[in-house]
RNA sequence: GGUGGGGUGUCUGAGUGGCCGAAAGAACUGGUCUUGAAAACCAGCGUACGUGAGUACCCAGGGUUCGAAUCCCUGCCCCACCGCCA
């Protein structure tokens, strides 16, 4: 959410910038909404101010002996101007309160100033490339192929158990993926600082909500049946940074910000996808990932972000998978996210790079909306934290990466070399 | 699932219809004292909206009342015990 006090005073401001995100703010919409709100409230509340002082006149004549219809007869019409119009009033002012509310609700994050311009990922822009494509001299096949020829990966038998879009693994590839966990997140653990934490994977609308997938994007996600609003979790993110919502964190406790490392299945109805990536495990309704999410000093942000994302290649890098860093331009910027970086790693089965991991700094957006605080030692007030997350990585599709990478003339695949400790012994799939 | 007890400010915790935005303590901030620190003492110390007067907020939502943190209803959560189950 933004500062309402923000678009406020500088409306036409705040709609270019959100015209970079290509959300178009309805400026007269918002000030007309804004000055009703004010005006319900300003009515609804004079009369609240009667009211109290009336109570507050019958208290007093009570305690000194009248009795109270006699109390009440003093104040009558206050009380009867109240009686006809209060109700009507409130109603009115929490309306205007509600729909200004839910506006707010719905106004993506302004998008930071080295955000570049552009409407879709074609305008996103390549800021490091690392590796490079191995030469591969026999024919090249892609993860599907791999997988199925060499046993291990079965997308028919994911089908017949559930559906489209899902993956059984067994044998020596379930290891694999299994070993790609465990080195993620070992390595985010031990080298980089992060807390491992555990988190549930079914939440409730309210951490949606904290997060910014509700109420715009409900279609993405998979929502149970039963009296509670439960949800599958898109992406560990929205558990794990809702730990700070409601709450204000001391200065002591929050002086190098909150680190984490969390590990948990994923799950995206991909509603809209339809057509797209429907071949292999690039798209699934449910995949792994090792999530890193920090919440952090607002001065601090912006640099965690880079180390975050530095954080993430050097998985890329260990795995010595060849990749490429882009940011990612206005147009392609999620609802949440202040800057974002894409870290796309190389394909050989579609000769292409493809997104492994996206790494954003949402600034207050998120603190705002979940009241995530932390006690500034200078001001000695609770201010809003920032948030930042990016994927270190998704497990999937780094394993795709692995397949294709490091497949061989004969249709195995090696193991890379830092994966070794976990394979116990195998070096060739 | 059953029974009982609870949910109050950053934290602990008092408050059972008007004197309560809310005692007290802790923490925090400033000051006095001290070579410095600790201790002690003094003062300050919630959030949102509103230019302001003010209004709202004591888990959430309803209700009773002129008036609700306080009474009633529903829900959620926590604690204890019992039952059931991994």
């Amino acid at each position: 959410m933004l500062d309402i006090k923000l678009i406020r005073q500088n409306p036409d401001l705040v709609a270019e910038q959100l015209q970079k995100k290509k959300f178009t703010l309805n400026t007269a919409e918002f000030l007309t909404l804004d000055a009703a709100r004010k005006q319900a409230e300003a009515d609804s509340q004079s009369l609240q101010a009667e009211r109290k002082q009336a109570s507050k006149k019958i208290g007093e004549l009570v305690k000194q002996g009248t009795p109270v219809e006699e109390a009440k007869k003093t104040v009558n019409e206050t009380l009867a101007k109240i009686e006809t119009q209060l109700e009507a009033l409130k109603q009115k002012a929490q309306q205007a309160s509600d729909a200004l509310h839910n506006l707010m609700m719905e106004i993506p994050n302004i998008p930071d100033d080295d955000v570049p311009a552009g409407d879709d990922e074609n305008a996103n822009k390549e800021i490091l490339s690392w590796g490079k494509p191995k030469k591969i001299d026999f024919e090249v096949r892609d993860h599907v192929d791999i997988g199925t020829e060499l046993g291990g990966l079965d997308f028919d038998l994911a089908s017949k158990l559930t559906g489209s879009r899902f993956a059984v693994m067994s044998g020596g590839m379930a290891r694999l993926h299994r070993a790609l966990t465990q080195f993620m997140l070992n390595t985010h653990i031990v080298d980089h600082g992060y807390s491992e934490i555990h988190v549930p994977f079914i939440v409730n609308a309210e951490s949606l909500r904290g997060t910014g997938q509700l109420p715009k994007f409900a279609d993405d996600l998979f929502k149970l049946e039963g009296e509670q609003n439960y949800y599958l979790i898109p992406t560990a993110e929205v558990p794990v940074t809702n730990i700070a919502r409601d709450r204000i964190f001391e200065a002591k406790e929050f002086a190098d910000g909150l680190h984490f490392v969390c590990h948990t299945p994923c799950f995206r109805s991909e509603a809209g996808s339809y057509g797209r990536d429907t071949r292999g495990m690039i798209r699934q309704h449910q995949f792994e990932k090792v999530e890193l999410v920090k919440m952090v000093r607002p001065d601090q942000s912006s640099d965690e972000l880079e180390k975050l994302t530095l954080h993430a290649e050097a998985i890329l890098q260990q795995l010595e998978l060849p990749y490429r860093k882009v940011i990612l331009c206005g147009g392609d910027l999620g609802f949440s996210a202040l800057k974002t970086y894409d870290l796309e790693v190389w394909l050989p089965g579609q000769q292409k790079y493809r997104e492994i991991s996206s790494c954003s700094n949402m600034g207050d957006f998120q603190a705002r909306r979940m009241m995530a605080r932390w006690r500034n030692p200078e001001t000695n007030k609770p201010e809003l934290l920032h948030t930042i997350n990016g994927s270190g990585l998704a497990v999937g599709r780094t394993l795709v990466a692995v397949l294709e990478n490091y497949q061989t003339a004969d249709g195995r695949v090696e193991v890379p070399e830092v994966l070794k400790p976990y394979m116990g012994g195998i070096s060739v799939l």
